[in-house]
DNA sequence: TTCTAACTTGTATTTATTACAATGTAGAAA
DNA sequence: TTTCTACATTGTAATAAATACAAGTTAGAA
C-alpha cells in the first residue's frame, strides 16, 4: 500500500484538497479489486464512520476527473442492446454517448493469432472485445456504417 | 428493415414463444442504434399501447439468453472503478464478475500500429480498450497478476 | 378445441446515483 | 498564527434502472 504522504502529494497535486476522506477513497480502491461504488463505500466507513455515500461518489467523480483513478468496464451506467449477434466491436464517444458498430475481420485474425500464441496464464480466453475510444467527426449517424 | 416474417422465425428456431411484443422489440432494436431498455420501451410503446416496462426487461433477457441479440457495453450494471490509470486492459469473467487488470504493451504496440496505418472513416480514435472475456482457471485473485 | 406452460401485465421494491441545502474545514493570504 | 472563503462533507430526499411477484392472458402443442 502506497504511503499516505504520497497519496497526499498526488491529490494536492492535481489542485485538490487533501481530506481523509479521500486518502481513504485511494487507499480503498487500491485495497479491493476494480471496486463498486458500494464496496468503497463500505471500506471506507469502517475507517471513517459517518462518512456519507454522496461523498465517496463526489470523491471518486473528482478523482476521474483529474485522471488520478479511472471508471471501468463502463462509460454510461446503464444497459444498451444490440440487434447484432456477429462478432463486431464498438466505437463510442464518451461526450455524446453516440456508439457504432465496427467491423474488422483482419483486425480480428490479428488478434486471434497473437492471442493463439500468446498464453494468458490462469485465465482462458473466450472473446476480445474493443472498445475504441474516441470522437466522431460528424453528427450524421449513418456516416460511419460498416467500417470496411 | 427484416420481414415480421423472419424476425417470427428466428424467435421460434429458439425455442421462445413468438409475440407481438416480442416482435416489435426486435424490430425497435433494429431501427435504433444501440438502445437502452427505455428508449425500447417508449418505441415499442407506440405500437403496442399498455406494454409494460417488464415485458420489455424479459424479453430482452430472453432473447440475449438465446443469443438472438447481445447487451452491449457492460456486463455488470454499475459503474467500477481502477487506482490504476496507465494504460491498461481487462480481462472479466462474467460468471464471477471477477475482473483483473491486463497489461501488455506488445499488443498495445500491435494495435497502435494496425489502427495508425488503417483510417476509420469518421471517427478519430484515441484509445483501445480491450476486453478480454473469458474464464479464471482458479478462485485465487493474487494467480493472475501483472500478466506479463 | 382444449389445455398448459409460457408470456404479459401492473404494482411494489430494490438499488445505484444524483440534487441540494446546510454545515464544516483545508489551506491560502493577511 | 489567525482569518477567511472557496472547496468539501453531510444527510435527506428524489430519480431512475432494474427486479420480484402475483394474477391474468395467450401461443401453439396435442
Amino acid at each position: 500500500m502506497k504511503p499516505v504522504k504520497e497519496i497526499a502529494k498526488t491529490i494536492s497535486a492535481s489542485g485538490l484538497k487533501i481530506t481523509p476522506q479521500r486518502i481513504a477513497v485511494i487507499q480503498a480502491l487500491e485495497k479491493l479489486e476494480h471496486p463498486r461504488a458500494e464496496e468503497i463505500i463500505r471500506e471506507v466507513s469502517e475507517q471513517i464512520p459517518g462518512l456519507s455515500p454522496t461523498t465517496v461518489y463526489n470523491t471518486l467523480d473528482a478523482l476521474v476527473s483529474k485522471k488520478i483513478i479511472r471508471k471501468v468496464h463502463t462509460e454510461a451506467d446503464v444497459m444498451r442492446y444490440d440487434a447484432i449477434p456477429d462478432h463486431h466491436h464498438h466505437l463510442y464517444c464518451m461526450q455524446s454517448d453516440r456508439m457504432d458498430d465496427y467491423f474488422d475481420p483482419e483486425l480480428d485474425k490479428l488478434l486471434e493469432d497473437y492471442f493463439r500464441k500468446k498464453n494468458i496464464k490462469g485465465f482462458r480466453l473466450k472473446e476480445v472485445k474493443l472498445q475504441l475510444m474516441g470522437e466522431f467527426e460528424n453528427k450524421d449517424k449513418t456516416s460511419v456504417e460498416k467500417n470496411a
